[in-house]
DNA sequence: TCCCATGTCAGCCGATGCTTGACATGCGCT
DNA sequence: AGCGCATGTCAAGCATCGGCTGACATGGGA
């Protein structure tokens, strides 16, 4: 099924799809897409650039243009999210002890 | 298994759960639960009070704490704010077309 | 030549995530 | 009674973030 897919890849910054994959098969420029997302241009660069993340509302944006809903976006940038914090709380995980139910 | 259960529900805020049958579960005081977090006592209750959601960084904490990892706090998450999110985008995502790949 | 798309930079702005400090209240203990 | 601690909530404060506008230099068609 097309979780598991997802699943077993590495994180990846949804931009990096969009970039890579996406739109070139829609085969529009740029200005474009924005346009029709209603976002600016300099936002959508942002993304394509992994400088920012897709939003809720975002994913339902791109999941609306490419036809696919908006989950698999939001799960990819959720991924890439929890890599970036388990990198960022680091040790501080390490003191977070496993609390048992009573 | 574990995700088809999260599938069907409504879609929640991960404090309700905390608030209900998580943290009563524990049987611990909440300056007790926010201190091992590792976040400030009035975060934890913006937390259950549904006032603030869980973060990456949060569902790592939390997952660690209870066992069960971040993955099913931050899905929780995710499906409340694509929630919030198509009320706020209303009619905006009906002037975004469905485009075909080229 | 003119138009449009591209890529990037700088700055602004409101909202968000999280913090500290304080307050009133209530419960259990000795 | 008095102490200590948990509870629930409020008010600021503060840095970061998400997204915007405006501008610039560049390059490729018609």
């Amino acid at each position: 099924m097309a979780g598991s897919m997802l699943r077993n890849m590495r994180p990846v910054h949804p931009g990096e799809i969009l970039r890579e994959d996406v739109l070139p098969a829609l085969g529009r420029p740029k200005t474009e897409i924005a346009r029709l997302l209603g976002i600016s241009r300099q936002t959508l660069y942002d993304i394509l650039n992994e400088k920012q993340p897709v939003t809720a509302q975002m994913a339902m944006r791109i999941g609306k243009l490419c036809g696919n809903g908006p989950e698999i976006w939001l799960k990819m940038q959720g991924r890439y999210d929890l890599k970036i914090a388990e990198r960022e709380l680091g040790d501080a995980l390490d003191a977070i002890p496993r609390l048992e139910a009573a």
